[in-house]
RNA sequence: GCGGCUAUGGCGGAAUUGGCAGACGCGCCAGAUUUAGGUUCUGGUGGGAGACCGUGCAGGUUCAAGUCCUGUUAGCCGCACCA
């Protein structure tokens, strides 16, 4: 009687050799693959089994391209500096590197039990100045490329963590972070001017192997617009207001003009009549909070008394203010045509403005119009000299004709701004600047970094717009780098996304002192291969790293564009709360306010590290987001017992293999590798539990040979390593099985030489038949109207065969 | 409002290019083993007495549709006055 797999036993064994007998070693030759996971934030709560789903599929794949002959670069770090160690230390007085390395001890046994091959002696964390040396050596760098600039501006504010954040932090109008309300705020911020990339990350997208959701998304935020600004003339006046549009082709039906309530000329064009009115609208439009001004819809507005003259015609159109006009985009100020604009539309409807239509809808001119008619095809009319010109060609030649004709200028816009990038918090990396009344802004000399964080005695954000660390004058108070007279140090501190947009190329070289990464390091490791994460860093992280990486190689450090060739983004792990009828009955994200966590490590102690990682492949497909079923895991468990004991009943029976056994064996290959390969790991899981269920079946009829179990074993062991293992060495090997080659299937041996057919009457399927794959039409109808026998009756109409899949006979009557 | 994703048994989910819908697992039912429960093993398990009917709903294309086309509903996600 074979003994009973104890997981218990097994993983404890393995565990110990895997940390005396590295298996991921560079011996120089093999091609290196990087894949890597988001680093985690060191929360006080540690990982709950929706952590875990990442870093299943991530190590799940490493180890297939191990066995497959590649170096791994498999790392992990933390993502160390933020707000919860510091309101943490805010309410307990524990300073943040405390707290922070008390969670990392905690998160690093918990990723312990993953049995994932990292590599430790590659790890990185954030906080520490040897990281953070080169964290603030990357912003020393933009800024002597004129990159990171300091600028007074209203920016977005949340009250609550009492600091500023960059647009991509801002969602729906709330903080991404905290959810509280963002409000506006001036204050002279750090900027890194990300815009200057604008197109090169929109453009070098197309290089990306990445889910095309995310390639959208980060599409759609950089919103590049192709267009012309317009200068038009104030009436009566020696200046004039610009605007941008993506419509010039409509310059002619453009009946009046709006401004941002923000816009610098919006006052000014005020007469004695309107002012008081112009004026309570600015007023008003300055105490909205954004989360109003995007909720409603409804048009408002206010006409300033003053008009403009349209250059292509000289019509005099009246100048009003609006708040659906943002002050941030374009010039501030656009044209309106309300024949060919919904919301210019909206906004001729509610204040009864002229409406004159440009381009003809399907040839013609629309008699009582409805709706604003916003595509830019057919015929112009009502345009001058533009008349019978295509709308579609005249949209792509107006810039250009705007410009000779001298009133405006073909441009290009983007949604995208600027990033916010001072914090006025206390945890995170000061920024190596110095403020001297003679020589302005100066960075702290290279040969001075890291420029450490020092301790402080209170943690709280003043809230005033300084950081913790303006009160200590020790600190702030220093001498001009370049000049040597009294200098103040700049006190802000960078977002946490400084770290994570460049942590991913220290790993390579984590050690190294006098650079951020060697270049022959970067070039003979980098870039990451395979990324895995959530997707919620899709325009954070994931644009920021993409700009860093551009800078970086812009200035030499490395030699590719895109730091991540590859992205995969798991699906969550979903649990009802514990409290239905507080939360309703859905599934949701797991979270302690919820009460719906699963631990990992109850698990793993009765179940065992190999089922947990196949049950947590096995509950759905990887990127869709899937409900935790705490019975699931039974039947993972079972497998793995039963392909245990398969194993130990055939190892010694020394079963020669069969062509059927050969069938099995590479049919059991392909599948596996082609449902890993395309990713589908849910369906390798039951492919093995289908497959072992066969070889059970065969070790009752005669046995399984030994070159079927080696196969199995290894395909196994990137999902199971330690039972695989386990049964590697049952099998007569003395090395790991990840020495071992990944099988590759035969596909002349796949199939069998005689196919079950479904034979049809007119597509319902009447009967079956077993013939030989290779059969041709005649023999494959004839024998299929044999099996129908009695039921064929009519007239044959058509007799349809598909090799290897079906036979059907259409009758008629 | 715009864009994307999803919809298949009691449940999670399978189904290369259109070709036997429901693989695999959970749960459930029956039986065997066991002093008993659990474990383990064997068999069964979409609906319907049946011809047949069944992939959110309504049409269409086709010899053949979960899969393609048109329309539509619901849920989730992203963007949201970007001129």
């Amino acid at each position: 009687m074979a003994v009973p797999y104890n997981h218990r036993e097994i993983e404890e064994k393995w565990t110990k050799y895997w940390n005396e007998h590295p298996v991921n070693v560079d011996d120089g030759k093999k091609p290196k693959y990087y894949c890597l996971d988001m680093f985690p934030y060191p929360s006080g709560s540690g990982l709950h089994v929706g952590h875990w789903r990442g870093y299943v599929i991530s190590d799940v794949w490493s180890r297939y391209k191990m066995l497959n002959g590649y170096y791994l670069i498999h790392p992990m770090g933390w993502d160390a500096f933020g707000l919860p160690a510091e309101n943490y230390a805010i309410k307990n007085g524990v300073h943040p590197s405390v707290s922070t390395a008390q969670n990392v001890a905690n998160i690093k046994r918990q990723l312990g039990q993953i049995a994932a091959v990292y590599d430790w002696d590659r790890e990185v964390n954030t906080t520490d100045p040897k990281f953070y040396k080169w964290t603030q050596w990357i912003f020393v760098q933009m800024f002597k490329k004129g990159l990171a600039y300091e600028k007074e501006m209203p920016i977005n504010w949340c009250p609550s963590c009492k600091t500023g954040l960059a647009n991509e932090e801002v969602v729906d109008g709330k903080c991404e972070r905290c959810h509280t309300e963002v409000t506006k705020k001036n204050l002279k911020q750090w900027m890194l001017k990300i815009t200057a990339y604008a197109d090169r990350l929109l453009d070098d997208l197309d290089k990306l192997e990445w889910p095309e959701k995310v390639k959208k998304m980060q599409t759609e935020w950089i919103g590049r617009s192709y267009g012309a600004e317009v200068n038009f003339k104030i009436d009566g006046r020696d200046d004039a207001i610009t605007v941008y549009t993506t419509r010039p082709d409509t310059l002619y039906g453009a009946t009046f003009m709006v401004l941002a309530p923000e816009h610098k000329l919006a006052a000014g064009l005020a007469t004695p009549e309107t002012k008081a009115a112009v004026d309570d609208y600015i007023y008003k439009a300055s105490t909205k909070s954004n989360v109003d001004r995007m909720q409603d819809k409804e048009k408002t507005g206010v006409f300033t008394g003053s008009y403009a003259i349209n250059p292509l015609n000289g019509a005099k159109v009246p100048i009003w203010l609006s708040d659906y006009v943002l002050a941030d985009y374009g010039t501030g100020a656009i044209m309106c045509v309300p024949a060919h604009d919904d919301r210019d539309f909206a906004f001729a409807k509610k204040f009864d403005l002229p409406i004159i239509q440009v381009i003809a809808k399907d040839g013609k001119e629309i008699e009582n119009m409805e709706e604003a008619y916003t595509e830019a095809s057919g015929t112009m009319i009502n345009s001058g000299d533009w008349n019978g010109m295509e709308s579609a060609v005249l949209k792509k030649e107006a810039p250009m004709m705007i410009e000779k004709m001298g009133f405006g200028r073909k441009t290009t816009n983007y949604k995208l701004r600027d990033w916010v990038f001072s914090r006025q918090r206390y945890w995170g990396e000061p920024i190596p600047i110095v403020h001297c009344p003679d020589c302005g802004c100066v960075p702290v000399p290279e040969d001075q970094l890291p420029l450490l964080l020092p301790d402080v005695e209170k943690y709280e954000p003043t809230g005033t717009g300084e950081s913790p660390l303006a009160a200590i004058d020790s600190w702030v108070n220093t001498t001009c780098p370049k000049c040597g007279k009294p200098a103040k140090r700049e006190t802000n501190t960078m977002p946490q996304w400084a770290g994570s947009s460049w942590y991913f190329l220290r790993y390579v070289d984590n050690h190294n002192d006098d650079a951020l990464v060697s270049r022959e390091k970067a070039d003979k490791y980098l870039p990451v291969d395979m990324y895995v994460g959530g997707v919620e860093h899709a325009v954070l992280h994931l644009l920021y790293s993409r700009f860093y990486t551009k800078f970086l190689k812009d200035i030499g450090v490395v030699d590719f564009d895109e730091p991540f060739t590859r992205l995969f983004n798991q699906g969550m792990i979903l649990k009802k709360a514990a409290d239905t009828e507080k939360w309703g009955d859905k599934p949701v994200k797991m979270s302690k306010s919820q009460g719906n966590v699963v631990s990992p490590d109850e698990l793993v102690m009765d179940y065992g590290c190999d089922s947990l990682r196949m049950y947590e492949l096995f509950v759905g497909p990887p990127e869709l987001d899937s409900e935790w079923d705490p019975r699931g895991i039974d039947g993972v468990y079972r497998f793995l017992a039963r392909f245990w004991t398969m194993v130990q009943e055939n190892k010694d029976k020394n079963v020669a293999a069969t062509p059927e056994l050969e069938r099995i064996r590479n049919k059991m290959i392909y599948d596996i590798d082609h449902r890993l390969n395309a990713f589908s790991l849910n369906t390798v899981i039951s492919g093995f539990m289908e497959y072992n269920n066969k070889l059970v079946e065969l070790t009752k009829n005669g046995g399984v040979d030994k070159k079927t179990l080696e196969d199995a074993v290894i395909l196994l062991a990137p999902f199971a390593p330690h039972i695989a293992e386990e049964l590697w060495q049952e099998l007569g090997h003395n090395d790991s099985v990840f020495n071992a080659k990944w099988p590759v299937a035969d596909a002349s041996k796949m199939h069998e030489s005689e196919v079950e057919i479904a034979v049809q009457i007119n597509g319902k399927v009447k009967a079956t038949i077993t013939i030989d794959k290779n059969a041709d039409k005649d023999t494959a109808i004839a024998a299929g109207k044999e099996a129908l026998g009695d039921k064929l009756a009519g007239t044959i109409v058509k007799e349809i065969y598909v090799p290897g899949k079906i036979v059907n006979i259409v009758v008629k009557g």
